[in-house]
DNA sequence: CAGCGTATGTCAGGATACTGACATGACGCA
DNA sequence: TGCGTCATGTCAGTATCCTGACATACGCTG
């Protein structure tokens, strides 16, 4: 037999949206003062670890379309945060690199994200929060079939 | 010492907004069907627990803005699906309850949502899921100070 | 070599949620 | 009674993200 979803605070989708909303604003909090959104700053820190990457390998990282990636990188581009190359080398694909700035900021955006993920698992030892990563990611790979 | 972020593969904000992605693109997919969004779906699961909630409360339980909801309402009382009182009993709130019609397709929708996070969460046991939405609320409460 | 499929960058339009603002009604307090 | 505060409903404007579309560039295949 289906059954309905039942008390809310029982169900998982509940509870997994609300900690992602909790997250969301929290960092949005924490990066405002750097005058980053979340993708911006999500953009950055996958742009700081694989440098080089074209728009639409950066928007499937930070799970955005090409388009909104577009938008934001634009942004970014205008602050001087990051570059582009002129012309595509091969294909269409424009990397993109982080300039100093962009890496000088990142590296105050990525210390402040920590500091809140470390608040949020506070509670947390360290093979809980392996373990609950483990979960997350095993969540997320069920519903990608 | 602050560090970084770190490998994202690692980063438990990474994960916690990869699994909530993926599990909103499942119930838009889900629940597409039957002309629902997520939030309308929300709004009538939370009116379905909680009859004669006004839209104000409505919006805080959902986490969206008074405005949003006021919207939301609009289009789910053009459709058929609840009624709000005319006048407010006291105050300015005005109390919201299910129609027939839309306990009608509240039905289908939680079954189909109970399938969507039946199937998020598949490799788990009671148990474990149990303990991974205790770990989720502990997640959001540790932000909300 | 021509054609097809795929990937990318980019432009335009629309949906959704938010912030700001205003009016109204209830309540507490001097 | 009158005033200040708060909560609610609602309107307007804005931001953000999405879908749709088009042109371009590469690779594969007949």
């Amino acid at each position: 037999m289906t059954q309905g979803v039942g008390d809310l605070d029982r169900s998982v989708g509940y509870a997994l949206k609300q900690a992602a909303m909790a997250l969301r604003v929290a960092m949005e909090a924490a990066l405002r003062p750097l005058a980053l959104t979340v993708s911006q700053y999500s953009c950055l820190e996958v742009l700081g670890q694989r440098p080089g990457l074209s728009a639409a390998e950066l928007a499937r990282a930070v799970f955005v379309t090409r388009q909104s990636m577009h938008a934001l990188l634009l942004g970014l581009e205008e602050r001087g945060l990051l570059e582009r190359a002129a012309t595509a080398p091969q294909g269409r694909a424009l990397p993109t690199q982080l300039t100093d700035a962009g890496r000088e900021i990142l590296t105050e955006a990525s210390a402040i994200v920590a500091a809140v993920e470390r608040r949020m698992t506070a509670a947390f030892d360290r093979e809980e929060v392996g373990r609950f990563v483990a979960d997350l990611a095993a969540c997320a790979e069920a519903l990608n079939y």
